[in-house]
DNA sequence: CTGAAAGCGCTTACAG
DNA sequence: CTGAAAGCGCTTACAG
């Protein structure tokens, strides 16, 4: 044991009366190794306490193993379980995590890219964090794959996982349509990010399908403050809604929260349908509607996506979508059995 | 631009026309280096794209300038609000974050220890996790300062921020009393951490003062279905209780949901009350009367105690203790007014 | 103020 | 199978 506890594999080496290179060897997956050395080193390596510096290993290999995770926000529900997978997903593959949280500034993360490069970061994932074109060429030059999740950004060149976002909000269309409503309106995700605007043109396009159209379109941005206001005015209106389907879960509870508290209730006086599924959009109090993205499933393409481009750097980025199912509770009118 | 993307100190100094030292120098805050030949390696240096190798500094000054954070659990909205505000607090102190997800598996801090060593992490950061006398050894032996945030582990010896649970649920008692509940029920956190045990006895200690005990007491094990169960065993025997204290907010969101299916109504048949003071407390389904654990200053005290245990290695541990005031709200009973 | 040199703890050809 | 040696990209005494 020495003083400082900082044991190194010379003092392994001294220990089991080999070679420092030896001590590598052993803890180096494929080297060979006589089973005797081996033995030697484990058990002075053992009493030592030793373990090799993964700082050095990465220096000499050019592999930090450390994947840059950027996330904006973690109040909506769906991020902070995204990353408990996404990190249990990244350390079963023998990977850490590197966590930054970034404002949703644009410039933002155009400043972590320097910290990220600085840490030689093997790839990066973010969460629903927009990239600038100056951030993707510098991972370009940097060799470093990224992939977003859960937003994509057309035409960018980059790695996205998403659910089938169109079609869900096709799926919310039809399905608010075989429930008799007519006057929908729709809070938007933000329309700034992919997510917001394919849901949203799922919506009219389905609608469309019925020769109608949203009854009204109010960007909620993601924002719970928003929702919550978006659905008083919708409310207030001379004209009321009668079925709100809302960009994502987060916003959803906000509405239902506000529909309260004018007296209406759901989904007698309205019908509420989210996007998610969320762990709380099971619990009682909200009970709802909504679009289940599949988080394991996105979390598992995203990882090896990620370490595909990772293993082999020409592959090129891949865009990929995965089949969200609308998930029927009671914030929604049902369609009546057999109609 | 190489092709590699990976620019060295050596590439500047070639093309400011310097050595490598002085490259070094101009990144690093104090040297002394002339005006001139700053501005000359911070041109060239922006030309190539340049950036220090973090884990090159690493190797040489021994301090990596990440901290590890190891969480439990996300599904509780405490966490990812916690592990948002102190990955701001880190990074605005120039530290980054290795983030670790634990199960609760009692051996996999031992193992996840290995990794924390192997980055040369500064110090660690535990949320909800409990610490095995080896794991405190090796941190000792290592030199790497541990904090336990809102945990303690009494004689530990180890670092840890807390809000004042015993006072909290003190508290608690007092108000519940003051609005006329006799029969106070408690369902707590997990017997098996200091913030379940010390909540608990701070409701006891006050009830005792008012010369009574609780109703009944279950653990709930800081578990939805364990609470929601919890509840309904209270309500379903012949002598309901009228009030719970619930060991935390997560909880107490699924025992307003298992009572509102049981048809009683927050707080007229039963008054509810829980702990931390997470986000979703405020919002209109639960509007849950709670202790508020100021996040923020909890945070702070973590953060704080940490860097000073890594700037001072003979610094000892602390165990910080901040108050956390009754938040009320309409999950509970007010006292009459004027009594 | 500046450069040459040593060294952080490793991995990996290279000989043997 | 094994050891000596080079080298990853940096910081930091040490001379000048």
């Amino acid at each position: 044991m020495s003083i400082a506890g900082r044991i190194t594999a010379q003092d392994v080496a001294k220990l089991a009366g080999v070679s420092q290179s030896a001590v590598s060897r052993v803890f180096t997956p494929g080297a060979s190794v006589a089973p005797k050395t081996a033995a030697k080193v484990r058990a002075a390596a053992k009493t030592l306490g030793y373990r090799p510096n993964s700082l050095a290993r990465a220096m000499i290999t050019g592999k930090s193993r450390i994947i840059g995770l950027v996330v904006a926000y973690l109040d909506n529900q769906f991020y902070p379980v995204a990353i408990e997978k996404l990190s249990h997903a990244l350390q079963a593959k023998g990977y850490h995590v590197l966590l930054f949280m970034a404002s949703n500034d644009p410039g933002e993360m155009d400043r972590l890219m320097d910290d990220l490069l600085a840490y030689q970061v093997d790839g990066i994932i973010t969460a629903s964090v927009a990239i600038s074109n100056d951030v993707t060429r510098r991972c370009a030059d940097a060799g470093i794959p990224l992939v977003m999740f859960n937003r994509g950004q057309p035409g960018s060149g980059l790695s996205s996982v998403t659910s089938a976002n169109a079609l869900g909000g096709r799926k919310v269309a039809e399905f608010l349509l075989a429930g008799g409503h007519q006057r929908i309106a729709h809070i938007s995700g933000w329309q700034g990010a992919s997510t917001g605007r394919d849901r949203a043109r799922g919506l009219i396009e389905g609608l469309a399908e019925a020769g109608l159209a949203p009854h009204a379109m109010i960007d909620g941005m993601f924002n719970r403050d928003k929702a919550a206001a978006a659905a008083r005015e919708l409310m207030d209106s001379p004209d009321p809604t009668d079925a709100i389907f809302v960009g994502n879960d987060h916003m959803a509870f906000a509405v239902i929260d506000s529909l309260r508290a004018m007296g209406l209730r759901v989904p007698q006086d309205v019908s509420v349908v989210g996007y998610d599924d969320v762990p709380m959009a099971a619990w009682g109090a909200y009970d709802l509607t909504t679009v289940r993205q599949p988080l394991v499933r996105m979390v598992d393409a995203t990882v090896e996506t990620l370490l595909a481009q990772i293993d082999d750097p020409a592959r090129g980025a891949q865009a990929v979508e995965i089949d969200a199912p609308l998930i029927l509770r009671g914030s929604a009118r049902l369609p009546e059995e057999g109609t």
